[in-house]
Formats: C-alpha cells, structure tokens, sequence
DNA sequence: CGGCGTATTGACGCACCTCAAGGTAAGTGG
DNA sequence: CCACTTACCTTGAGGTGCGTCAATACGCCG
C-alpha cells in the first residue's frame, strides 16, 4: 500500500510548483491543497484497476506512472507513460455517464504522487478561472502530443520510434544525454511504442546508425548531428518528407539536448 | 470565398444548440454569439492554411471540415475529420508562445461554420464557468476519442479499421445504414485511416465479410450480426481479445443501428 | 542449485507499402 | 454534343518490415 507522505519543507516545494496552480497566490494554493494527500507509492504499487470507478485526480511530483490496458488473455498494453508534471484522471473528470477507469495505473517507478478527491478538480476549475485555463493548456498540450504521436506512429520506422522516444525522454524526465539509466522495463517501452518486445530487441542494435546506444538499461546519446539526419531518412519514398515534418518537435528536443 | 450567412430562425437553432453553450440562457448564448460570424463554406473552400497565425475559434454546424498536413512534396495527411458539432481551434487557443496553424483546414462538403475571434474563446471560458466545464468535458471526449482511435490503429487489419469507420461516420452523421451517400472522397478516407489508396480499393471488396458494401460512394451495411462477429475475429493472435476491448464503443454504435 | 521473469535470436509468413499502368468520372473548351 | 484534360480510382506484380511462433539465454532471488 502507498504510505502517506507528511507535509515538509522538501515536498512542499512540489505542491507550490504544480502547472495546474500557476498564476495563483500561496494562499490559494493552500487552501485547494487542503484536499489533497501526498502518497509515496512504490515501483509497481497500484494507483488504480481497470473496471474500478474513478474516484481520484492524481498529480505526479515525482516518479512515472504506468497506464495500461489489460485484455482477457492477459496481453498489455500502454496508454500512456505519464511522469512528473502530469495529472490522471483529469479528462474522466468532465465526461459524463458512469465513470470508470477504462486502464490500469501502476507507479512505473518509485513515485510521489498527490491524491484529490475527483470532485475536487470540477469544484477548483468552477472557482478558479485561472485553474480552468491551466487545465485547458496542458489538456491542449496533451491533445497536441497525441496527434503528433499519432502521426510518427504510422509513418515512422520502428528505428525512429524508439530514437525519438529516447530522446524525448532524456530531455523531459531531466537526464543527461552521454549517458542515462532509462527507468522502465523494454517491455513497458515496446508496448509504449506499440511494437513488439521482439521487435525492439532487434531494433536496439540498428541505433548505433542514429548515434545511440544501449545496453541493458543504460542509453547514451553519442552523435546528435548523425541521429538528426537519420530522424529525417529511413522513410521510404513519399512519407520522407511528411515525417520531417512531424519530426519538427523532435529536432525541438535534439536541440535541447545540443544546448545543455 | 466563403459567404456571410444572416442570422435568420433556420439558422438560429444551430446556435441554440451548440454544446459548448448548453447551460447557458439563451439571453447569455445571444451575448457570447454577439462577437460570431456564421459563414457559409462551398465543398473545398479553405478554412485556413498550415503556417498561417491563428485567428479564429470555429463552431462546425453543418458539413464537416478536412484538417490535414501537407509535406514539402504535396503529399497529404489527415488530422482529423470534424463534423458537424465539433470545434476547430479550441485546442491552440490554449497553448503559449506562436500560434501558428500545423495542419489546412478545408470544408471537405457544403458547410455553415461559425467564426470566432481566437480571443473570445479565452473570455468566454472565464466569464462563464459553465463554458470552461463544457469546453473541458469535450476536450476530454475528443481526448478519449484519440486514445480509442490510436489503440485501433495498431491492433486492427485495415478490413476492421474501415467498418469502423463506416459504421461511426453512419452513426455520427445521423444517416440511414441501408443505404447512404458517404460524403469524402475515397482518398480522404484512407488518409484519415492511416492507410494508402491502393490498400483502400483492394480492402473495400473483402468488406462483404462484414456485412458492408461500397461501390462508388454509396455505402450499405446489411448485415449487422456478421459486422459485429468480424469487428472481434481477424486479429491475429494474442490481439484479438485486446481488440475487441477496444471495440466497444464501436459494439456501441452497432448497437445504436440496432435500435435505429 | 532451480525456478521465474525478462530479454534475445532465428525462421517464417503475411499485410501492407511501392511502383507502374490502366480505367472511369467529371469538368472544360470548341 | 463531342474531344480533351484533369482528378480520382482501380488493378497488378513485387518487395519488406514487422508480427508470429518457438527455442534459448540471461539476471535475480530464495
């Protein structure tokens, strides 16, 4: 079971920090957090099942959480890797008709997460407008995620898939790019990435063309310039120039990494 | 160009009934429409184009509108399809920093659209409380749409993926399933489906299978019960079960012609 | 050590993409 | 009204990336 997390000085910070409270005072924040419980769950602690009804919002201050969908035959698959920074839960918050989670969230890593009452972010967004448009900003950011993503899905290699999930996690999760320990399982990643475990395994070794590396868990990001060009190539005939398109944010993270 | 329609009594109900009004007195809704325009597009007309800034918040009444990227060697891809009901531009009215168009939006039948200032949507989400709920519940259905749709995309055969889509867009548009006109031409169709046209044209014939047949553009689905049984089979292996969860709110609009 | 979950490797097949060549429908100009 | 153009769609032959199935190897813990 998750343990309860008592208020201090160090994960205070978390709560003043949170993007959906950007924009108001100290005060107000206090006062909306009031509801809220600190709990630190552990690498496969169970947040919530699928077929549960939904009865918490959950913010991450630290850590991953795994969302996945369970099938009758016992396959997996992702949803969603959601980490510090991300909410769950806030979209069936707003959706009317019976509420119930339709995934199954385990902490992916040992996490610190902060609990609300579901209730509570409709009654936070209805008296803070403020919060009502954090919460539009970062469900648009969402949405603008899952198209792109939508879109390398179907026109990227399974090479670029996987670099470009490297690369956008070193740069969102803070690591250093010559040389991380990525914090999930490849399975949880193949299934993130929609291919199969086989496939990935197969599809490690190719990386050295795109400048990566890994072995075991550890990634290193060794020759950006190489893995920038093999971002853009690798698409046969007339989706090359599509991919390059989508890959606009991905170069928005290459470049990230050049700059640190 | 598109034509400015005047508001008269036909065309006084579809602002009435716009969802992101509903709560709202029709004193209220006459206010916030003060600032919006209601045009009337021609099939093709251009709504706007990739790269240009954003400047309009759009309400769709009637038609549907074809948002879609375009690659430096012409060759298209599909975002989305929205019809009648939905809202273009709710999401970048959101997010900092440039806001530029990544896709072209143009109307892909005869279309009345109503136009907003990009800014009105901001103010109307924090005058009235009601809007940002009703805002966020269709974020969140769109968001859950997207999700649905990406587990589909990679679980299911080309066959399934297309009776989906015929059965949804039959639902969605409120036509007759014995017999009805499907208004995209096929090419839009295997774009939004992720699919190229030649796949299209070979899939179309084995449609039977399902209990569904095309020719030209005319679309019959006959035969419920095979439609529904073949959602659930053609998945390879270990996928089936994980499909046929992900069917079910497709089983859902079966359903619905059920009982129509 | 043995058991278990996780990861790798190989052989094979198939669904879909690619390239290329008609074919059909709709709009245009004489 | 008929030639002509253009857009859209269909059909064929061939290649390939990834899923499938099955066997093996590795790391971890009791």
């Amino acid at each position: 079971m998750p343990k309860r997390v008592l208020p201090n000085n160090a994960n205070k910070d978390f709560i003043k920090n949170i993007f959906l409270f950007s924009g108001l005072t100290d005060a107000e924040k206090e006062t909306l957090c009031a509801d809220g419980v600190l709990y630190s769950y552990l690498k496969k602690e169970i947040l919530y099942r699928q077929t549960d009804p939904v009865t918490h919002f959950y913010v991450i201050c630290k850590g991953a959480v795994h969302l996945f969908q369970e099938a009758a035959d016992g396959s997996l698959v992702t949803e969603h890797l959601r980490v510090a920074g991300d909410t769950i839960n806030s979209t069936p918050a707003f959706l009317p008709g019976s509420k119930v989670h339709h995934v199954n969230a385990v902490a992916a890593t040992d996490s610190l997460i902060l609990d609300f009452p579901i209730s509570w972010l409709k009654n936070a967004v209805q008296n803070y407008s403020v919060v009502a448009l954090n919460l539009l900003c970062s469900l648009s950011q969402r949405a603008y995620n899952m198209e792109l993503e939508a879109r390398n899905q179907s026109r990227m290699s399974s090479q670029q898939l996987l670099a470009c999930f490297l690369t956008r996690t070193c740069v969102i999760e803070g690591h250093d790019q010559r040389g991380f320990t990525l914090p999930y399982s490849k399975s949880i990643v193949a299934s993130r990435l929609r291919m199969m475990q086989e496939t990935l395994s197969r599809t490690i070794p190719k990386l050295e063309e795109c400048g990566i590396s890994v072995e075991n868990k550890h990634v290193k990001i060794y020759d950006l310039p190489k893995l920038e060009q093999n971002l853009c190539s690798h698409c046969p005939g007339a989706q090359k120039c599509y991919a390059r398109s989508t890959l606009q944010k991905d170069a928005g993270n290459i470049k990230e990494l050049k700059a640190a």
